[in-house]
DNA sequence: CAGTATCCTGTCCGATACTG
DNA sequence: CAGTATCGGACAGGATACTG
């Protein structure tokens, strides 16, 4: 997904972030990944989405590093898509995402929910500070430049300019 | 943002959840309300976009919910872009961004960090099921279909049918 | 300062047709 | 089955100019 990092993604990790999950069909592709599919046609089939979008989609997530594609047959050949180490690291992503949304809705209004398989009892996942528990939505926790913040970012972080936090 | 909100979106919480965060500019204009900053020309010079995106996205937003426009002045009549309780719901999401791209650099080459403001302590903050603590990325949690799947979602969802997890 | 209006280009994306 | 090729409409988004 290099092709469409914007140059300040070298100093924002939020649009790096979005540079490779900030599209609609990628989210779902991942989400379909997650559950275990691994070939064109499926994916074409649960998502909806055009063959020609569905290939340039899965070429993006293939140079990116998050699918490998690789033959499953051959004779003809024929490919399939697999998560790699770095497409799993995206998972949290997802699962933050859907569970904001089953937030929103009453127990019995979601279609998708995350379920622990062996108990089948629902997870409703929190975002935390892992030393304490605490949840991140705390107001205590503040975003501020890091030891690689370059000249633009301190003008925002810096204790002179910033207005809030 | 309804307005470009799908069909499949009254379905899928993940496509939901797109709609509102799933666009480069929004989340970076939400990432300055989290930092304190209300007005027009603060996002503009933050986040360097085009003053006609800049209100075409703000309008989005707060026909959506996540801000509110308030005059702050009357003479000239002066409006800031605040926050609402939903908008302030975005932040775990947009947490689990940066948090995801953050982990991927050493410590040194971050350029944006959460910290405890009262500690200084970095935060590097992880998603986890609240009721044992753990992290979300143990494959013991799946998605499933919830109890208002329609019959598209159970065609994926069905035991018979869906091929992993 | 806080926008609105207009032009222009590039890209998203569905539709359709074709291939081994 | 697993794509590729091409077309065309809609929209994203920068640049520029204008307004009270």
């Amino acid at each position: 997904m290099a092709a469409h990092i914007r140059p300040e993604d070298r100093e924002c990790p939020l649009s790096t972030a979005m540079s490779y999950v900030g599209e609609w069909w990628t989210m779902l592709i991942l989400h379909d990944c997650f559950d275990g599919y691994t070939r064109f046609d499926q994916f074409e089939a649960n998502i909806g989405l055009s063959s020609s979008m569905l290939t340039a989609r899965l070429k993006t997530l293939v140079n990116s590093g998050v699918l490998v594609k690789q033959p499953y047959q051959e004779r003809p050949v024929r490919y399939e898509y697999l998560l790699t180490d770095f497409g799993r690291s995206l998972r949290p992503i997802l699962v933050t995402l859907a569970a904001w949304r089953n937030a929103q809705l009453a127990p019995g209004d979601r279609s998708m929910i995350l379920v622990d398989a062996e108990t089948g009892r629902e997870i409703e996942p929190v975002v935390v500070d892992p030393v304490t528990g605490t949840p991140a939505s705390d107001p205590r926790f503040v975003f501020t430049a890091g030891p690689a913040a370059g000249d633009q970012m301190l003008s925002r972080y810096g204790k002179d300019s910033a207005p809030g936090t």
